[in-house]
DNA sequence: CAAATATTTCAAGAGATATTGAAATGAGAA
DNA sequence: TTCTCATTTCAATATCTCTTGAAATATTTG
């Protein structure tokens, strides 16, 4: 499909957007994505994920990898270990997103509910 | 598994989430999603959504299947079609739960979010 | 260098989801 | 009643996604 400016193919961002929400659409990577928010920009070691989430080092390998494709986290190396850590940047975004939808249907869905 | 003391099964709001993700992350539930949002209350005919979505009727049907079972959706009688609508509070939970657990770890990533 | 550690990659099988088109259902209109 | 319209249901197929375990890779330590 190279050209397809008759199609009704989705935007941009609502791609990018049902990317990530598949991303984050399964408990394991649901719970290790908040594991990583919590830890903050220091993130964690893929070993520590691991445990946090009672996966096998390679299932939790290949959820970091989904994770990673969304690019809801970043890696980097750290001697024999990998330190993932959350792409804040990516998740306002995806937040952005949803809340610009809710918003236009119903302003009242969103107030009060940021209570950092 | 009838009682699962010991393991270490994720926590129900995590489950529902998951859920709720996953029914988002579809390039056309997420379409057919916005457009519920935008038109508020009222909602909008099946025969609607299967257009702005431009997909068929059966499979537009089955992608309603799974965001009524999610709980983001109902629907309602009317005539001879039907009109579904978006349940706010089920989206008001989802957004609750992500920009709790992002601002966790990071309050800065929600300030400024909501500008409805 | 050899051993140990942390993690990823690969391949295979299982399971879940998506897409189609045809048939069924349930109104309302003629 | 019979026709038409709006929508769902069903069954079959196709396509992803998950999970596993074994093997590969990279890095530090002895």
């Amino acid at each position: 499909m190279i050209a397809d400016a008759l199609s009704t193919a989705p935007d941009a961002p609502t791609r990018q957007a049902s990317v990530r929400l598949g991303a984050l659409a399964h408990e394991t990577r649901l719970t290790v994505f908040r594991a990583l928010m919590r830890a903050g920009p220091e993130g964690l070691a893929a070993g520590a994920l691991a445990e946090a989430a009672q996966v096998s080092a390679s299932n939790l390998s290949s959820h970091l990898g989904v994770l990673l494709g969304a690019g809801l986290v970043s890696v980097r190396r750290d001697g024999r270990q990998r330190i993932y850590a959350p792409d804040f940047e990516a998740v306002r975004e995806l937040l952005g997103f949803l809340v610009n939808e809710c918003c236009q249907g119903a302003p009242e869905v969103c107030g009060g509910l940021v209570k950092c």
